[in-house]
DNA sequence: GTCTATAAATGGATAGAC
DNA sequence: GTCTATCCATTTATAGAC
C-alpha cells in the first residue's frame, strides 16, 4: 500500500472512531454527518470521499463491532474444565457487550430505520457463532436448544445490565450464579 | 364526562391505536406525524389539538403499555402451586412482549433518543414490578437475586425470539426448560 | 376542530471551484 | 482532498382563516 492509500485509510479510521465516540454520547441515530465532520475538522462534504454515503459509516462499524468481537473470542484462552470454559466465556462476552450499548444495539437489534448489513459486514458475525459452537462441542454440549438457551440467558443479563443498571453491577454479579444454574441443566 | 370530551377522547384512542400501527409496521422512530395524521384522515396540525408535541403521543403509548400489562397480569390467574405459577408468569410475559416487539422497545429498551417517560407514564410500570414481586413472594421466593434473574432469563428469551425468530418459535420452546431450570436454582 | 400556509430547522447528498 | 454553495426533501411546530 503506498503511501496516499495508507493516509487514506488513517483518515477513514479517524472518521469511525469520532462516529463511535459520537455514539456513545448521543445513541447510534443521534448524530449528522454535519456532526460527525465538525467532530473530525472537516466539513460535511468531505465525508464522502472516505464514505459514499452514510449507511456505509454504519455498515463499517457494525462489521468492525463483530471483527473486535472475534479478535477478542480468538485471543481468551478458555479452560478445558467445562463450568470454568462457561464462566470464562460468559465473563468475556459480558464484559465486551456492557462496556458499549450502543454497539450492542447495532449489533444484536435492529435500530436503526433502513438499516441493513451488507453481506461483507455480516460475514463476521458468522464466525463469532462458529467460534462459540466449537467452544461448546469441546466440552461435550452439541444440543442447539443448549446453546440457544445460553444466548438467551447471556444476553437477557447483559440487556438488564445495560437497560437497568449501566455503570453498576446488579446483574453482573449473578453472572456465576447463571453459569452453574445453566451448568447443572446442561452439562 | 360530557359528548365534546367523550369526542374528543375517541379520537385520542383512535391516533394512539394508528400510531401503533404505523410503529408496528415501520418501527417507532419511523413515522412522522404527517404520516400519522394522513392515516388517521387528517392533517398534521390538527394532531396538536390533541397532544401538545410528538413525545407526549409516545409517552401516552408508553403508559398505555404498562397498562396493558398490569391489566394482563392481574387478569391471569395464579396457580398455587409454585412450579406451575411460574411457568404461567413465564408463557403471559412472553407472549404479552413477543406479539409486539416495537411496544417491547418502547417498554424496556432506550430507543427513542431523547424520550424519558413523564412520572404520570412511568407510575404504572412500578405497580407492575410491584406485582411480580408478591406473586413471588407467595410462593416464598423474596431473594432479589431471584427475581434478577428470573427478569434477566426471560427478557434474554424475549429478546432473541423478537430479533432473531420473529414469528417463529425457537426460543418460545424452550420456556418450560428455563423454567425447571430456574427453579431448581432458585426454587 | 380542521384546515392552508408557512416558519424554522435539519437532514443527506451533489456540483464545481480550488 | 477539501472547501463553499446549494439542492431538495423532510421534520416538528405555529399562525390564523374558516
Amino acid at each position: 500500500m503506498d503511501r496516499r492509500s495508507e493516509r487514506h485509510q488513517a483518515t477513514r479510521s479517524e472518521i469511525l472512531a469520532t462516529a463511535w465516540s459520537l455514539t456513545n454520547d448521543k445513541g447510534l441515530t443521534g448524530w449528522s454527518l454535519r456532526e460527525l465532520a465538525a467532530a473530525v475538522g472537516m466539513r460535511a462534504p468531505s465525508l464522502y470521499v472516505y464514505f459514499p454515503a452514510k449507511g456505509h459509516i454504519y455498515d463499517a462499524m457494525f462489521g468492525e463491532s463483530y471483527r473486535q468481537l472475534l479478535e477478542l473470542s480468538r485471543a481468551t484462552p478458555l479452560p478445558n474444565e467445562p463450568r470454568e470454559r462457561l464462566r470464562t466465556m460468559a465473563v468475556t462476552f459480558f464484559n465486551f457487550a456492557v462496556e458499549n450499548p450502543a454497539r450492542l444495539q447495532l449489533m444484536f437489534w435492529r435500530v436503526i430505520p433502513g438499516f441493513e448489513p451488507s453481506p461483507d459486514g455480516y460475514a463476521p458475525s458468522l464466525q463469532v457463532v462458529n467460534l462459540a459452537q466449537n467452544a461448546f462441542a469441546e466440552i461435550g454440549v452439541t444440543d442447539p436448544a443448549a446453546l440457544d438457551m445460553w444466548s438467551a440467558l447471556l444476553s437477557g443479563l447483559i440487556s438488564q445490565q445495560a437497560s437497568n443498571d449501566p455503570g453498576g453491577n446488579r446483574w453482573r454479579r449473578l453472572l456465576d450464579d447463571a453459569v452453574d444454574m445453566f451448568a447443572r441443566a446442561y452439562l
